[in-house]
DNA sequence: AACACGATTTCG
DNA sequence: GAAATCGTGTTT
């Protein structure tokens, strides 16, 4: 049996959303009505303002307030000038994190993936405990995965660039 | 108004 | 190893 990820699972701490969100299926329903679903293989923690790799951790700003807002919804920015990188917001309202998502089982890559199922900056906000075109379904026993550092965020500086916060699924 | 840069990908 | 490419936040 499936069923659509709630509210109380997004409104959790990231760093126990994050590995969850492994082996889920995300489902996609498309510009012509037609249903896919992606298997969940890849996933990073983005933690609060005091994690300087978050986003959130520079302040409130037209990009980052959905990440201030309760837990469920997406986080799309561009990066690079050409890829749309897809979060989901966790947490309770007013601690801003979210989940990166690093892949699937049918793209490897956060840009790929994005690209693959069709997500832009449109979908900023998207509610995915409500959306008709976009959402999150439980599938089976949980897997497990492995912990390693964040990708691509060296900037941030110890001890954030270190902590184990991206979650492969084993094969 | 100008500038610097990024949670990436692709090609050489 | 380096280019592509532009929204966002910061500085002038």
């Amino acid at each position: 049996m499936t069923k659509r990820l709630d509210r109380d699972f997004y409104s959790r701490d990231v760093l126990d959303v994050a590995p969850e969100l492994l082996g889920k299926r995300l489902v996609r329903i498309g510009e012509d009505g037609g249903i896919s679903s992606y298997l969940i293989t890849e996933t990073e923690a983005y933690r609060g303002m005091e994690d300087l790799a978050c986003h959130a951790s520079r302040g409130r700003t037209p990009r980052t307030k959905v990440m201030f807002g309760e837990g469920g919804y997406l986080y799309m920015y561009l990066i690079y000038g050409m890829y749309w990188m897809m979060n989901v917001v966790t947490g309770a309202e007013g601690v801003p994190q979210a989940v990166l998502f690093r892949g699937l089982r049918e793209a490897s890559g956060p840009g790929r993936l994005t690209r693959l199922i069709g997500l832009d900056g449109s979908f900023y906000g998207e509610d995915l405990v409500n959306s008709e075109r976009i959402w999150i379904e439980s599938n089976g026993p949980a897997p497990s995965y492995t912990a390693g550092p964040r990708v691509g965020i060296d900037y941030a500086g110890l001890p954030w660039k270190d902590m184990p916060w991206r979650f492969l699924m084993d094969l």
